[in-house]
DNA sequence: ATGAAAGCGCTAACAA
DNA sequence: TTGTTAGCGCTTTCAT
């Protein structure tokens, strides 16, 4: 048998409880809880005692209890390749911001590039109890998609379309994109082109759809520069653009000459080679990006590349976990992003 | 009274449990703990029905029970000023992937620059009861403090470095680096000196040291531009650079002037722009950034620059909270990080 | 408006 | 090696 008032006494752990803010207000518990929850439902002299009371003490409710008790976390989980890509990072920034304003905190893990990687952290977060979930990308395991679906909580895939989501689905065609570049590239009069690349596998879908549009439409071949990262580099597009020059693979048709990368970051890079080998741009040799970044418009020429509203995104992914918390069945489970080509100096 | 054996029966919820899983493997619940956290306890003969059920039940463990019956979250929170900014992306890289590796998971909130919104994050962190928690910077409120000092748990401040931190610190000077910085500019031969600084409080400790040290070595005031922003971009390194040619602030006196950027963003920009202007760098006016970004060895000319390693000083911090869990009362609480001075082509 | 009782799904003693 | 019992600090439900 358990001591009859053993909840309105302070805990044996010595931690400061609702039972002790109780006591010391001269209400139970409960009463106590209900302040903090739901103050209309406790008289004004009750709340005046227990928020003494919680400011004497210092209490600070205990979140897991709290969670345990009503099977709520306010807790939303979410997967990102890289935390130090800005890429993600400032969708993240759109994401939690809407997030936190919402009462939900953010856990956030890395899972890298790989699959493997995705299901155990996947598990992870799921022991968790998350009320909600993020994740980069539509490729997953079946394992991953099993636990996922099991867990029945809100997921949102961002970053990438599908038309089979988990759940809900946040994003844009990649290889879209690339044929928005290679449209533009073919229209302002390019006759070749070729492609820096990093290896990850959105990248290679743009770079894929590009050099395909692009070939088609000329009937040349687009030369294709893989570069060994999966975070791109000013030093890789440096790199890209010294091999394409030194190996010859520009043959001397600089004049109608564009390179499509994979990133901002690559394009910079790519830049200032051209640049530091006395090649103009884009006369020489043109440069198209990808990311619309904020240094982008400032390079010197300004960068031509591909603009996806991230922070947009972010808070679009936001909305969609919200609208399922609401039981909302009428909101979209897939949502396009729009994305536009900047045109600006560099092609 | 309960019924005798609710505890070996699924949960009304419906959720998956340990009572169901050990239901369904002929054990108790407690076995299936066991058989988790500690195999060694379990017979092989249980261990394999119990994994058996598992792998039928797709059981995940409730971390939120588990934490609740322990004690133990194995969370840490993590408050940083943004998650954009690579300085800071980049230390929880390195954090976090110590962390992970000893089964901690990472809870992360941003808080701008501002000290109200840092209070209200650490109530909200400490809710969640981290058995660990990692702050960017030395300067927290008194009610921060003290909630921190209540809440009893190892904390680690980082990215600066105070005689007095709450638990431990992991950093180094702000004014050192300026300083350095400046000790390099007397010693390369400059003679005049402009700063360029983001509003954040430590870049400003950076530009005063700088100042104040290279205007007392050459008896030369330094111009200070200050730029309304928190976070760098290279539209404003170009901005900065704008004004000071444009308003005379240089004074002709360009063949020996040096400028300090408090960041490597910052200084990219002023280097686009001084070459677009037709400045020669370092010949006409020299750049030194700060934080030897990976793009940093990059650009034309590279940048001189001051470098932490970042990524070895979340490491650390990830260290100290891990000695301090381990109860190694030996470990220092107060971890110098080194900086040192890249001296590159733009200085 | 307030409180008592029950229980969320685990872990931590303690027994057997 | 296994099981029993008693909580962890809350929320929920049902009385009063």
């Amino acid at each position: 048998m358990q001591n009859p008032d053993r909840k309105d006494r302070p805990s044996r752990t010595g931690a400061v409880t609702m039972a002790t803010v109780g006591r010391l207000a001269g209400v139970s518990q409960v009463t106590v809880s209900r302040a903090l929850s739901d103050p209309a439902k406790v008289s004004p002299e009750a709340m005046v005692k227990i928020r003494e009371a919680i400011e004497i003490t210092g209490y600070v409710p205990n979140a897991i209890a709290g969670a345990l008790a009503s099977r709520r976390t306010r807790l939303i989980t979410a997967l990102v390749p890289s935390i130090t890509n800005i890429v993600y990072s400032s969708l993240l920034h759109g994401f939690s911001d809407i997030m936190r304003g919402e009462g939900y905190q953010i856990m956030l893990s890395e899972t890298g590039f790989n699959a493997g990687d995705e299901e155990a952290a996947i598990a992870a977060h799921l022991s968790r109890r998350p009320d909600g979930l993020l994740l980069t990308g539509i490729h997953h395991s079946v394992t991953a998609r099993r636990m996922l679906m099991a867990a029945a909580i809100p997921v949102v895939e961002i970053w990438d379309m599908t038309e089979t989501p988990i759940d809900c689905c946040v994003g844009f065609s990649h290889a879209d994109t690339g044929r928005l570049a290679a449209d533009f590239a073919i229209s302002a009069g390019y006759r070749h082109a070729a492609t820096l690349s990093a290896g990850d596998e959105r990248a290679e879908r743009r770079r894929f759809a590009f050099a395909d549009r692009f070939a088609t439409a000329t009937g040349n071949t687009v030369t294709a520069i893989g570069l060994p990262i999966r975070t791109a580099t000013l030093e890789m597009g440096r790199q890209g653009v010294a091999r394409l020059v030194d190996e010859g693979l520009l043959q001397n048709r600089l004049e109608s000459t564009v390179i499509h990368c994979s990133s901002d970051v690559i394009a910079h890079g790519a830049l200032i080679e051209a640049r530091t080998r006395g090649l103009r741009v884009p006369e020489d040799l043109a440069i198209i990006g990808f990311g619309d970044q904020d240094f982008a418009a400032h390079t010197d020429p300004s960068l031509t590349t591909i603009r996806i509203d991230r922070d947009q995104l972010g808070r679009a992914a936001a909305e969609a976990l919200l609208s399922r918390f609401a039981g909302d069945t009428s909101a979209p489970s897939i949502r396009l992003v729009g994305f536009e080509l900047m045109r600006r100096g560099s092609a």
